[in-house]
DNA sequence: GATGAATGAGCCTTCATTCAT
DNA sequence: AATGAATGAAGGCTCATTCAT
């Protein structure tokens, strides 16, 4: 009768429950920091039960940047309904720095990445994700440039694909580096517009 | 006696040792794997000696920052005496692209930026230690305009700056996500090329 | 119904089941290593019912040891309805050595020893199977001898029957001291002949 | 000046007092119930501390059976001065049987060898210590036969040696077996001197 | 200045056991 | 009878930091 309360399901449930916390705790004190008794209570549930959840600690941020992977995966297909995708980043421009710039948010992103490059078990999760972005993040720029596509160089639209990415992770590094920095966002946004129009515009 | 090897200047450089030692650990283990221990052995020194020279291991990061800060603002310093700016970055492109994507220090970066986000000492070293760059990277940018600066609407310079440094972090974290990314800087290059020149000219 | 699903019936099967799986987990992994998780899925059920059946992890091991104290006096049974017991005895030698050189099963019966001497309800298992063990032993070494048993000193045979058992349990405890033991069996035999004559024969 | 309290000599002392505290902590409790918190408490120093003398608690085992095995060894050596082996061997009967006979001791011993069968590193340490004794043996039965050694056939002397063992490994476990032994051994001595000239004398 | 022995809090993880269903 | 989700105590081990020498 109630497919919502199958086993699987239950325990999908839980882990998105440890996820959440998890993602909570990685923020608030950072991923060494924060113990797996404190993930537990924030989870509301004991901490050995986690590990009928997850292998270990390193499996829950696997975990969490596969999930955050779908989100903007996500994100990005709706975008791309979207009939001026290049109009509508101009107009955006300034809430996309804004997004990019939460602080916990970012501190968060630069530890896992950290992480990443000595646990190649995260390290392969990071990468495929990657992966999976950049491809999308090149068809967004075809879709853009339209039948121009074809005209341009070999390499040239994973050129770019790969700089726009650059781009709105080194703003997420900014955002630790300078955390005023989204007063400085009217200050960014014209001077980004012009550098989306390089990167999507033909 | 020798001046030379007044208590202090002794002081001094055993510092250094500490942090060549230090940094090194840092980059092979993370930030959080490696020992004082271990530091410790790789200085040459015993671990109860360190706590002479520095407060904690927090202190160590903190002076490797202030460290590094040093040197990017003499390299930025040395550039500057360059004729024509722009045309030197054009010229070297590539190989700008491949000192940010070194995965190692990268890593390293990434987590004491991480680190920072929640250590208030670290966060004014990394703060103060971005303001200098920036600062000097405003001055890059006026130099490279000449006296067309002065018809740029206000924030403008400021606006570039951050976007400059957000490119090249970026990139540094880029090199994370996607270690082979140098087998695309070729690709890059050229892209990157019109965005400085969006950055620093006209 | 059927009488031969009585639920009691049922349950012995099912003790049995449990039985054969932690006696094979212990063998594999140790007593303390083996988990209850493990245990129930070597035996096809889950960990809860486990405890149906079995008051805790240390009832389990003393069951093993009173089935297994059980087909030990079986085999001596057997063995009793032999006319020449020592001859029996001098022809399969070889066979017997090796029987108490299986390291595995030597490993699980000294652990389960050493547990027993500070589990008291396990130690009262252990002695209990130990001197009816001792006692058949006794009635072996009195066949053996005939007649001429009686005219014995008073507790010769009990002496004669412990050093049975401690040949064969030395045995035991060799072949994890020397597991290459196997091999130096045909050395062993004559002496051991020799021994068999020593506490068998008049 | 000192040359005792060398630092190498102060962790050589160290280790004793650790040794000595684990062993009586195994003894008490058992290898796997002996907490590194207890025993550290037992022996007087930081849990922590014990890490810097040993890599781990099984480190601490296999040192034990080091341990004892060189004990072993030097009292078969001062054995080995004696004139006439077997007479002072079955004139030490009863002692040598109530020796074996330690309940506590002889669980350690058990727990050690069943650990043993699983850890490799520990089973390196058993065999060699085992082979050193046995090789030991082996002189001893040489020693007690004289010249008339040489007529027995090749491998003789190491099957007595084997089962001289065995038959002392048996005490150990027949006393976890049958606590009350040692109110056995008036009736065992007699049956133990005959085994004894099998194996040691022509 | 320099050592390194020593501390002890705290972490990740395991596992026997329970209990709602 | 049977499940398996859930608990929570306890364990081995690490490591920043201190301090007597």
């Amino acid at each position: 009768m109630t497919a919502s309360t199958t086993p699987s399901d239950r325990a999908l449930a839980r882990r998105q429950q440890v996820l959440d916390a998890a993602a909570e705790c990685f923020r608030r004190r950072g991923f060494h920091a924060a113990s797996m008794a404190e993930i537990a209570k924030t989870a509301g549930m004991s901490p050995g039960h986690i590990y009928n959840l997850f292998e270990n600690k390193d499996d829950i941020i696997a975990a969490i940047v596969e999930r955050d992977c779908e989100d903007v995966l996500g994100r990005i297909a709706a975008f791309q309904q979207e009939e001026d995708l290049l109009q509508r980043m101009l107009a955006e421009t300034e809430q996309a720095i804004d997004e990019h710039s939460q602080v916990a948010e970012a501190a968060l992103q630069l530890e896992v990445l950290a992480e990443a490059s000595r646990n190649p078990k995260l390290a392969t999760v990071v990468q495929q994700s990657e992966a999976l972005v950049n491809r999308k993040a090149q068809e967004l720029i075809r879709q853009s440039l339209g039948e121009r596509a074809d005209d341009l160089p070999p390499g040239e639209i994973q050129g770019r694909a790969l700089l726009l990415g650059a781009l709105f992770n080194g703003l997420t590094v900014l955002s630790v580096r300078q955390p005023a920095l989204s007063q400085h966002a009217p200050a960014m946004a014209p001077v980004m517009r012009r550098m989306l129009r390089v990167l999507m515009a033909p």
